[in-house]
DNA sequence: GTAAGTTTTCACTCCATACAGAAATAAGAG
DNA sequence: CTCTTATTTCTGTATGGAGTGAAAACTTAC
């Protein structure tokens, strides 16, 4: 058991604050900085005696951060053990995370806008949840096409800013 | 009070799932669903009856709108009470969502990981707290640039999606 | 000033869910 | 097959926060 700085310790703490937001909870999150900090892969009792978070927690936790695709097991020579690591790029990492949302959360949502367009009976009420529906599908489809790019690429497009709009002269 | 529908209370509730990963609670997003689907501003007391929902609730929650600026409270003549009514435009409607959520949620983890950066001392977390930290300021950049176009801009951009990329010759 | 209408505050209940720890199950070594 | 080691399942507890309803505090009309 590696004991953690008071500053490492107050990262991981605020990181489980901060990304708790996004589906996982509190630990899981904390149990993920642990990771991102960490130069070499953990395994789960080692994560269980630094974070000091009960065993059968950890396992959970790691098993639903593996369903998010937000860590990766690896197994060492020699151990039979499970060990774990997560992105060695934190562009890929956010790209699944977000790849993540959309798949549990936008797309459910947008099919229940469907739904809801084609059952509600109000012209008011279908009017405006159609231009929801709208919002949603333009920026699905210019997610669709960003996540196609190469990292690399969306980097320098992202850079660009606002310039790409006058470079494109769409204004 | 106005009943509503099944097909409308049930998107309703819907929205309150759904919306409550955003920092607002189900209720919160309840009545801004109900809010959003209503041709006419409505009063704390019809959205209390609609909802079924405690009047002071309603209250709390209307005003926890006003500051997201997710609903916007207009007097009626020859009434004191207070009317409330969502963005007539869903782009400035989730405009202004994202830019409170960035401004509760990015903006002070951004913070942090300038701290952490500072303070940390061993060097390979060091490092893995300055890469996250790029990743934030490339995109913090970039929103503040959309930011300041105008709603029909950003729309054209992002209809554009991946052609832009091609037409900026970035590959 | 008082009365009627409206919002805010506060103390309390209740529910969801995070988390612990024990027990059960599975997997690998010999 | 059996012993050891690792993971998963299950049951119980506890904590945070959503929601209630009454009481207090404003606000405007008269």
């Amino acid at each position: 058991m590696t004991k953690l700085s008071d500053k490492t310790e107050k990262f991981i703490a605020r990181y489980g604050e901060m990304a708790s937001h996004w589906g996982l909870n509190r630990t899981e999150c904390q149990i993920h900085a642990l990771l991102f900090l960490s130069p070499k892969p953990l395994d789960a009792e080692e994560i269980s005696e630094t974070l000091s978070v009960a065993r059968s927690h950890v396992s959970n936790s790691l098993r639903e951060l593996e369903n998010w695709g937000m860590v990766k097991p690896t197994r060492v020579l020699g151990s039979r053990r499970e060990y774990y690591e997560t992105h060695a790029d934190v562009w890929d990492m956010f790209r699944q995370a977000v790849s993540e949302q959309k798949r549990r959360e936008i797309d459910p949502w947008m099919r229940t806008l469907r739904e809801a367009v084609d059952e509600l009976d109000d012209p008011y009420a279908k009017k405006r949840v159609g231009d929801m529906l709208g919002f949603f599908e333009t920026f699905s489809k210019w997610y669709e096409d960003v996540r196609r790019l190469p990292t690399p690429l969306v980097r320098k497009f992202l850079t660009l800013g606002g310039k790409a709009v006058s470079l494109l002269g769409l204004n």
